[in-house]
This record gives structure tokens, sequence and C-alpha cells, in this order.
DNA sequence: TCTGGGGTCCTAGGACCC
DNA sequence: TCTGGGGTCCTAGGACCC
């Protein structure tokens, strides 16, 4: 039996859902002129996370500051994200989805695989395609770009043909004709380096990539990388639609200054900032982690990393908080000016740490205090947003904001 | 124009053990 | 005294995805 496998994947996702938001509280359709998603449009660090196709047909794309796209277009529509909403309609989304197919995989907040082999034959495959994406749009409000393929690498390489509101097949016996004429960067998993290194090389259709030999493409990328290439640029792909959730491997916040920082007092407490997030989620979802990282970006966006482990697993912010002030003064030499400080957990593990250690710091009673309390003003904290978001006024407030706004005001201090 | 935030996986070298 | 090789863990760094 062959598998037929669709890939189902929201046009400009967030630009479409916060347009669907504002045509149900009777505003224009910001779809219809150049528009563009950004976090915090006041921010002039901010990039944009969707783009209207209006305003991608006049060079303004994902990931683009917002200042650059102002230049190109100064009338350009700037809308805010709304986190909750997103969340919404993706829910919707994949129920709508699932509907089709229990073989469902959730790629990110707007893309998913279905494995249709149950479902449908290569003969209706289209047919049935169709009737999904149309059903998406006249339930939801949205547009999506279904590809259909025999295995998940086709399907999502199809859904990306042509935008927006399209249905697209690429069975394996088309890949010589639909694929390989595609410029190499074009391929899952083919970036700007891999790119770049390929062209170098003179290799610059997915179908020149197809024909390479082994010998030289392992050369060029490494043994796995290679052999992983071959296979997708000849449209080979055995990977199942998995259903299973994954559980997380590592958890990270970072935050980005408005203005690049110096002095070590705010560095000490965009620190704090991000360590209380991090140890936030991992308590939140019952986990431990036994490594530790702390990264930092310069003004010249040159990166610079540091990581430890642990004695024994933690979830206590002080803790990851200590590691990773250790880490920074290891690192950074004081003086240049820091635009990004970040932390990250891994190793993680949902066992109970074995608190039998004599030498166990005795502040640590008066930590985990400090957290519990934490935790359950970020708990009313997302109650008061969740509320003040059903009665339509300003739902942005960031729960763990909150808690550090008490810092700054001296109200709760960072546990030394 | 001046570049966010959150993830996954792979590689390579050194330490250490057997 | 000097030698080999495999396995595992740790850290650093780099690539990719959305």
């Amino acid at each position: 039996m062959p598998r037929i496998i669709f890939h189902i994947d929201v046009n400009s996702a967030f630009l479409s859902w916060i347009a669907t938001k504002l045509v149900l509280e009777g505003k224009p359709d910001i779809r219809l002129v150049p528009s563009v998603v950004s976090g915090d449009p006041s921010d002039r660090r901010s990039i944009i996370s969707a783009a209207s196709i209006p305003a991608k047909k006049i060079g303004i794309k994902a990931a683009m500051p917002v200042s650059m796209a102002l230049r190109i277009d100064p009338s350009l529509v700037i809308v805010q994200g709304d986190w909750e909403w997103y969340k919404r309609c993706s829910e919707s989304f994949i129920a709508l989805c699932r509907s089709y197919s229990p073989v469902l995989q959730q790629f990110s907040i707007d893309e998913c695989f279905l494995d249709m082999s149950l479902r449908c034959t290569p003969e209706n495959a289209v047919e049935v395609a169709t009737r999904l994406k149309d059903e998406v749009k006249q339930q939801l409000g949205f547009t999506v770009n279904v590809g259909v393929g025999s295995n998940k690498l086709l399907a999502k390489m199809a859904s990306d043909f042509e935008k927006p509101d399209k249905v697209h097949i690429l069975w394996e016996n088309e890949v010589p004709d639909k694929m390989w004429p595609l410029p190499v960067g074009d391929l899952l998993w083919c970036g700007k380096k891999t790119q770049e290194r390929l062209n170098a090389y003179g290799i610059k259709t997915i179908g020149q990539l197809a024909a390479l030999g082994m010998g030289s493409l392992t050369r060029l990328v490494g043994q796995k990388f290679a052999q992983q290439l071959h296979e997708n640029a000849n449209g080979r792909d055995e990977s199942p639609v998995e259903t299973e959730i994954q559980e997380a491997k590592s958890y990270s916040a970072e935050r980005t200054f408005p203005q690049d920082l110096v002095k070590p007092a705010d560095i000490d407490r965009a620190l704090f900032y991000v360590a209380s997030i991090v140890a936030h989620r991992i308590r939140r979802d019952d986990f431990r982690a036994s490594t530790v990282s702390m990264f930092v970006k310069y003004k010249d966006f040159s990166m610079a990393q540091k990581q430890c482990t642990l004695d024994q697993p933690s979830d206590v912010t002080a803790v990851i908080l200590n590691a990773a002030r250790r880490m920074l003064s290891e690192t950074w030499d004081g003086v240049t000016p820091l635009r990004q400080v970040g932390i990250g957990v891994s190793k993680l593990t949902h066992e109970s740490a074995i608190q039998m250690s004599l030498f166990e710091d005795p502040k640590m009673e008066y930590y985990r205090e400090w957290d519990r309390q934490y935790d359950e003003q970020a708990a009313r904290a997302e109650d008061a947003r969740l509320l003040a978001y059903e009665r339509k006024k300003q739902p942005n407030q960031d729960p763990v904001y909150v808690v550090l706004r008490e810092v700054k005001s001296g109200k709760k201090s960072p546990p030394e």
C-alpha cells in the first residue's frame, strides 16, 4: 500500500491569525495591504514575524528588522502579535486536521503532518486535501497550503510550492520534474551555510545535488548529513508521522536589551530575569536540570557560551542563577557591552533530587520558599492576564514580568 | 537597515576508565 | 617503560527548523 502524507501549513500564520481577529472586530483585512506582525513595534530592535502577501511582493520578509521594512514602505501597517490568540487558532487548526486522520504530527505551531494512507487513495487525494483546505478557510477564517506526497519530505516540499490557499502534489516519480530544477537551498535542511558550500562546489539545483557522488558530498558536509541530503534530494524519506508528543530536552530564555548593556548591576538583573523564567518553566513541567548554560551576544553578534554540570539536578532559581553568574564572570571581560544574555538548561530528569548531602547550602530552604512564592504570584498573574484577555483589555503583561517589576521596586529581591 | 526568541541534532576534542 | 583501542562523559561550537 502506498503511503499518502499531507503536510498542512498555515499561510503567513501569525499575520493570518491576527487578521481573522481584526476582521471579527469589524476592522479592515490587513491581508489585502502591505502589513506585518512584529513583537513590539515600538522597540527599534524588533523584527518581523510574518508579512502579508502584498508586503512580500515589495520585498518585505519575515525576520527582517521593522526599521528596514519601514524604509521600504513607510505606510506599512504594523500590528502587534497576540500569543493567546495564536494558541487558540493553532488548537482549532490542529483539531480540524485531526478530524481527517488521527495519525497527526504537529511540526510547529502552524504546521502538521497527517498520515492519510488509510483515509484516501492516490486518486482522490487531491479532492480530500482540497476539502480540508476549504474547510479550514470556511470554519476558521484563514487559508492553508496542503502538500500531498508519498512521504513527509515530499509533502512538506509540495506545501511550499505556490501560496496561498493551494493544494500541490509531489509523488516520488514526479521528483525529477517538480523538485530537481529547484535551487538547492529550497531543499529541507539545506540552509544558508550548506547552500553556500554546495554553490561554491558548483551545485546549484536539487537535481545536481541528487546526482553528486557520496564521496564529494561527505567531504563537503560530513557523513551523516551527506546521507540525509542525498536521500532527500532524491525524494526519499522513510521517517514516520510521529504521533507521540516528545518531551522537551532543553529549555532556554534570552533577552536582547533595548541598548547594549555594560553596567554589571543591569546585566545581573537581566540574568536573574531569564533564570527566573527558565527555572519557573522546568518546575511547571516537573523537571530538574543537570546542565546549565549561559550565553551572551555582543554588539557584533558574535556569541560566547559556557556550560557546566551541577552537583545534582536542580529546579531552584538561585542554583541556576548562581551557576550562570559564575560562568558570566568567567566569560565576560566586564567591559565589552552586551547585546543579549541568555540561560539554558538541559540534561533534564523527572527524578526528585536526593537531598542527603550534609553539605547542602543552608540557604536552600530560603531559595525554595522564594521559588514557591514566585510560582504562586506567577500563577495569580497568569489568571489575571487571562481574565483581562477575556474582557478585551490589554493582554500583554507577561506574568514573570509582573514579578520582575516587584523586584525592581524593591518589594522582592533576587536570591543571592 | 541592522538584525527576536525558542528549540533540535551533530561533530570534535579532551578526560578518564577499562 | 612504553604501548593500543574502545567506550562514555563533558564542553564548545555550528548547523538547521519555526
